[in-house]
DNA sequence: CATGAATGAGCATTCATTCAT
DNA sequence: GATGAATGAATGCTCATTCAT
C-alpha cells in the first residue's frame, strides 16, 4: 500500500447494497452518505408518525437534496423502510453480538447475552416496534433479508444453550425454542413496556427472567451443593 | 323500568360504545347493527389488505349503506379500525375467559388455560398480527380500551397464579411477569409463527412451554414426597 | 305512456356508454353531460396540442368541475381520449351517413357521398388528423371500437359500388379496395392539406377525383351506345 | 484546399445540419457520428415504445456517450425526433430515387415506381406510421424540411407523369393530383394495413392500385388495337 | 335518516434539462 | 469535450371527508 493510498476503502458499507439497490449514481462514498442521511430522517419520521403516515415529501424536506435526487438514491418508498429496517436490525444486532462472553461458563454466558439484550430491547424501544409493525409488510426477498439478522440474534442464544447443552451444564432442552423464549422476553421491554415496567423496575423484570432461564437451563442444583 | 321499555334493551350492545364515539343517530340498535356489519367486512378487509391499503369506499363497496351514511356511525376512517380491534380483543378475550378451569388444581388450571390461549393464538395468527401492529397508532383513549381487554386476558392468568400460590402449589413467583410470559409465548405462534413451527409442531411447542411453566411453577415436587 | 311520463329519456345518449366504461355516478344524465363537456374541452385541447401534451389538469382546468370529480366519470386520461374519438367519429360518420342518396343512380350516389364525405373531411381536418395520430396509442378494445365506425364509413361507399356492380352500372372492381380508395381521397384533404389545396382548390380536387372514380367505375358508355 | 485538408470532408454529411440545429462542437465529424448513433438507436425505441413513451435517459443508456453528452449534440428531446424523422425520410426517399426506370416508356415506369414504393412502403410500414403520427408536432420549419422530402417523392411521380402525357402516351391530367393518389395508394398499405390486407395479398392490391393508374392514364385503349 | 355527488389536499413517481467540475 | 449529479416542475391518480338534497 502507498502511502497516498485511502486506507480506510473498505471501511465504506454502503448501505441497502448487500440486497442490490439499482443506482445511477457512481460515486459509492456519495450513495452511502446520501442514504445515511435517509435513514437517520427516515427513522425517526416513521418512529414518530409511522412509515404509511410518512410521505416522501414530509422525508426529503429534511434532507440535504431534493424530492428528485432522493428517487437516485432509492428506487422508491419502500425501499426507504428497508433501509431503516435493515439499519435498525444492524444496529441492534451489532450491538449484541460485540458482547464479549465468558467461554468458559454458559452459565455466566448466558447472564451477560441476556442482560445486554434487555438492555438494548430497553434503548431500542421504538424501534424494535417499529420493526414488529413494519416488516409485515415487506415483500418476500427484503422481509427474508431483515428477518434473517433476527435470525442471527436467536442463533446467538442458541449457541450458547447449545454449549452448556453439551458441556453438561444445561439441561437437554430444545435450544432453539429457548433462544426463541429470551428474544420475546427482552422483546417484551419493548412491545409490552406497561406491562413489564409499570409495576417494578427494569432491574426486576431481567432479573426475574435471568432467575427463569437459569432454573430451567441449569442441572439439578440441589446436587450442585 | 317503564313498562313501555323495550326489555331486551340490555341485550344491545353497541360497539364503540364504551369509549365515546359520537354519533347524531338516535336508535341504538340500528347504531348496533350497522356498526356490526361494518365490523364484520373491515376486519376481513383489514385481515386481507392491511389497515392502510384498505379505502373506506373499498369497505363502503361491500356494505348495505353507502358512504356517507358510513360516517353517520363512525367518524373517521380510525374508528373503523378501533371498532375492529376491540371486537378482536373481545372475541380472543371471551373464548379464553370461558375456558372452564380446574377450580381444584392450580396444575392442571394452567395447562388447561396455557393451551387454550395457544389454540386462540394459532386460530387467530392474523387477527392478532393485525392487533400487535395497528394498535400501535391509536390515539390514548381508544389505545387503552383495547390494551385494557389485554389486561384481562393478562389477569386470567395471574389469577391462576395467585391462586396457586396461595394454595402453596406454586412457588412464590412474581404472577404479573409468569402471566405476561404465558401469553407472550402464546402469541409467539401468531407474531413469529416461522420461528415457532419451522422446526416442529404446533402440539410440541406447546408441550414444551407447558412444561416449562410448570417446572418453574411447581414446588419441588420430589422434596414433597 | 302517461303524460307525465320522460318522453325524452330515450333521447340521452351517455358518451362511452357503448364499451362499458364504469363510473360510481348513478343519474345518467348527469354522466352524460359531464362527459360532453368533458369531450367539448379535451377535443379543443387535443387537437391544440396532442394528447401527450395535455395533462389532466391542463383540462379539467377549464372544466365546470375538478380533478377528482373528472375520475368519477372517466377512469383513466386514455378513457378521455377514448371519448373524444369515439364522439369525433360518431359526428363525422353520422354526417355522412345522414346523406341522401339517389337510389336510382349508382353514379349520382357516389358523386354524391364522396362530394359530401370531402366536405366533411375538409370540415373536420384537425378532428381527421388527431384521429389518425392517436388511435394508434389506443388498446386494442377501443381501438376496435373507434376503427368500426371507420368500417361504417368504408362499407357505406362499398354498398354504392356493389349495388352500382350489380345493376350493371359499375365495372367489377373490388368493392373494398375502390371505397378505401375514396375515403382515402377525402382523408387527403386532412392529412395532406398542403398538397391538396395548395395548387387549385378545394372543388377542382374534389373535381377531379370525381372524374377519376367514375371513369374508373362506369362501364364503358360509348360500347353502351 | 490545403495539403491537409481533411480530403474527404464532403463525404461527412451531418444529420441535422440542413436546419440550424445549434452546437458548441467543434469537430463535424464528432457531431456526425454521434448523431447518427443517436438516430440509430433513438429510431428502434420510438418505433417500438413511440415518441412519447420514450424517454431521453432511456435512450442515452443505450448510448456510447451520457446525458450531458447528448445535450451538446442535441438541444431538445425534439432535435432527437427530427433527427430520427429526417433520417426515415431520407431513407424511404432515397431507396425509391434510387429506382432505375425505364425511360422509354413512361407506363413501364409507373409500374416500376408504383410498384417499388408499394413495396417500400410495406417494408417500412412503422416507419411511415411513426412519421404520420409525429410529424404534425414539429415546429414549422423542421416540419417543412421533411416534408421537403415528402415532395421529393411526389415529385418523383409527377415526373413520370409529366413525361408521359408530354410524350403523348398519358391522358392530360393534373401531375400533381395523380402523384399524390399514387403515393396515397402506397402509404395506404402501411397506414390502413388492415383494410387493404384483410382480404387479399399484398400483390392483388398493388396490382389493383397499378391497373387503376394505368386505365385512369392511358390514352384510349380501345384505338391502340 | 339516507344518499348522490363533490372536492381539497395529497400521493409516489418521472421528466427534460442544466451545471460544476 | 465529457460527465456525474442535481433539480424544478409536472404527471396521472386516490383519499378521507362533507354537504345539499
Amino acid at each position: 500500500m502507498s502511502e497516498k493510498a485511502k486506507p480506510a476503502k473498505e471501511a465504506i458499507s454502503i448501505p441497502g447494497d448487500a440486497v442490490s439497490m439499482p443506482t445511477t449514481i457512481k460515486n459509492p462514498e456519495r450513495i452511502a452518505s446520501r442514504r445515511n442521511e435517509l435513514i437517520e430522517i427516515a427513522t425517526t419520521m416513521f418512529l414518530d408518525r409511522g412509515y404509511h403516515n410518512t410521505s416522501v415529501r414530509h422525508i426529503v424536506r429534511a434532507c440535504s437534496f431534493n424530492l428528485a435526487s432522493l428517487y437516485m438514491y432509492v428506487s422508491s418508498k419502500e425501499d426507504i423502510l428497508y433501509l431503516v429496517a435493515q439499519d435498525l436490525m444492524n444496529t441492534i444486532a451489532k450491538e449484541l453480538l460485540e458482547t464479549e462472553l465468558d467461554a468458559e461458563s454458559p452459565e455466566r454466558a448466558i447472564q451477560t447475552a441476556f442482560a445486554q439484550y434487555c438492555r438494548i430491547s430497553n434503548k431500542f424501544r421504538r424501534q424494535i416496534r417499529l420493526l414488529y409493525r413494519e416488516v409485515g409488510f415487506f415483500p418476500e426477498e427484503s422481509r427474508n433479508d431483515v428477518l434473517s439478522t433476527v435470525s442471527d440474534v436467536l442463533e446467538f442464544f442458541e449457541k450458547i444453550v447449545v454449549q452448556g447443552v453439551a458441556t453438561g451444564v444445561f439441561k437437554d432442552l430444545p435450544p432453539k425454542f429457548v433462544a426463541l423464549d429470551m428474544v420475546l422476553a427482552a422483546h417484551a421491554i419493548a412491545i409490552h413496556t406497561r406491562d413489564v415496567l409499570s409495576h417494578t423496575s427494569l432491574d426486576d423484570y431481567v432479573a426475574f427472567q435471568t432467575d427463569k432461564f437459569l432454573t430451567l437451563l441449569l442441572v439439578d442444583e440441589s446436587q450442585d451443593a
